[in-house]
DNA sequence: TTGTGTTTTACGACCTC
DNA sequence: GAGGTCGTAAAACACAA
């Protein structure tokens, strides 16, 4: 009787605790009493809920993540190959065309950071790791090595890299 | 039977209306 | 002052070893 009279309202006004009491034979404080000990179970009972809906987005928030941190390595490694290949295609370019815009470092271009230099756009960093800033890659002219428009493009689309 | 963990009941302190 | 929350003690209960 006491559960049926808390589902229908949790708070309890005199009379009706008046009446549950003559009711129940008990005494109205005891009455009091179980509502207040209901109430404080009910409240529990939401936190636990609570608890379980905003812990089940944490782990599906830390699940997102790793999949976000994957795809992070996935296209840094593509990255290094592209380098890689960009400065294969340059020293390529270099003794085709003979020019002196450039100098090979450790595997990596370097270039004149001058604006007398061959290269015609882009800015100067030392790329990949250790470099200066990872984010900024030196994007030449790509007719300053002979190669057309449009060759340069297919390559990066074929390693999945975008020409801004 | 007993030790232990959980639930229920009751109370005091404090707060709000 | 009545009735609310919060924290807690004690009794009652459930259950494995």
């Amino acid at each position: 009787m006491l559960e049926l009279s808390f589902r229908e309202e949790r708070k309890l006004e005199t009379g009706r605790k008046v009446h549950l009491a003559s009711e129940l034979g008990l005494d109205p404080k005891q009455v009091a009493v179980w509502f207040q000990n209901r109430r404080a179970r009910h409240k529990s009972k939401l936190l636990e809920e609570e608890f379980a809906k905003l812990k089940q987005a944490h782990d599906a928030a830390i699940l997102h993540k790793c999949h976000l941190e994957n795809e992070v390595l996935r296209l840094k490694e593509r990255l290094v190959v592209a380098e890689d290949e960009l400065t294969r295609l340059r020293s390529a370019g270099n003794h085709a065309v003979s020019g002196d815009g450039g100098d090979v470092m450790g595997g990596r271009v370097v270039c004149s950071a001058s604006p007398s230099s061959s290269f015609s756009t882009g800015t100067c960093q030392q790329p990949g790791v250790g470099g200066v800033d990872d984010d900024l890659i030196y994007v030449p002219d790509v007719t300053d090595f002979g190669y057309s428009d449009n060759s340069v493009v297919e390559w990066f689309s074929l390693y999945g890299l975008g020409l801004m």
